[in-house]
DNA sequence: CGCTACCTGGGT
DNA sequence: ACCCAGGTAGCG
């Protein structure tokens, strides 16, 4: 459910209502969720500082602390961020909750219980989050289609694996990936190493088409105040399995790439070929 | 590099 | 009663 529109979105909420104020209490509901320093540590690393940042990496939210320190936050599958009143009823799946400034709440929350905090200065957190690893930003001005194909000619995997891996292109998750095949017309299951300077051309185009509108209808979840995004409906073959191509009207295929539930359409993502693309189809 | 564990709620 | 999930670390 959290996927980098999704996160981004989130990201830009604490810049707006996070930023500048300050942590007066840390509550570790579920010990699981904090991944170092040690739960005891992570609550007086964080307490009292006020938050100087936001900034989203991949699929992590960096937020800057007045000490240089940084708490980074991963959703996994279905964590999201929630900042409440204080007094507002916590839901059960609370793993942890940052009050700020004595009158809201921030909520991590994530009923697969896989989301995680970790704090350090930034060095260490840089270091074992592994940050200096990730691959460019899809949405960066500077990710040209030569900037894709160098990447993607660094692994001779499925398509699909590849993208989703963000050590090569940070951006997209499984539907996103599905849905950016889609619209470039391209079969998931082809080597990524393949690709001609035309398909290419089209995959970076709609990659960024498929971020952009999924920001622009803010996600499809609820956003850090707890307004629903509206990009939920607005899916072309991610879990879309036997229904009609929005182009082409072919029912869509469902497989395993990779170990990961995937979504194409036969005829608009051939495996091989000169494919028509849904781009110049009728939808869309 | 590909597979599995991680965990709980909701869908079948 | 199963099964499965939009992500990732860690393992063989």
């Amino acid at each position: 459910m959290a996927e980098v529109p999704e996160v981004e979105i989130i990201a830009r909420d604490l810049r707006q209502a996070v930023v500048g104020r300050r942590i007066t209490e840390v509550e570790v509901l579920a010990p699981q969720a904090v991944r170092f320093p040690s739960p005891p540590e992570f609550v007086s690393a964080l307490r009292g500082q006020r938050i100087t940042s936001a900034h989203r990496r991949a699929k992590f939210i960096l937020l800057s602390l007045e000490d240089g320190q940084t708490l980074a936050v991963h959703f996994m599958l279905w964590g999201s961020l929630s900042l409440r009143p204080v007094g507002s009823e916590r839901p059960p799946e609370s793993l942890v909750v940052l009050k700020l400034d004595a009158d809201e709440e921030l909520w991590l929350t994530d009923t697969l219980g896989y989301a995680r905090m970790a704090v350090a200065r930034a060095a260490e957190l840089t270091a074992r989050l592994k940050l200096e690893e990730l691959g460019p930003e899809v949405l960066d001005a500077d990710f040209t289609v030569d900037r894709l194909a160098s990447r993607l000619s660094r692994r001779r995997s499925p398509l699909k694996t590849v993208l989703l891996s963000q050590r090569v292109i940070a951006g997209l998750g499984n539907r996103d990936a599905d849905e950016s095949l889609w619209k470039a017309g391209l079969d998931p299951r082809r080597l990524a190493t393949s690709l001609t300077r035309e398909e290419l051309t089209r995959l970076h185009r709609a990659m960024r088409e498929v971020l952009e509108e999924g920001l622009s209808l803010r996600g499809t979840q609820r956003d850090l105040f707890g307004v629903k995004g509206q990009a939920r409906h607005r899916r072309n073959v991610f879990e879309c399995t036997g229904a009609p191509c929005p182009s082409c009207a072919t029912p869509i295929s469902h497989s395993r790439v990779g170990g990961r539930n995937t979504h194409w359409c036969a005829r608009c993502q051939p495996e091989s070929g000169t494919p028509a693309g849904p781009t110049q189809g009728l939808l869309l």
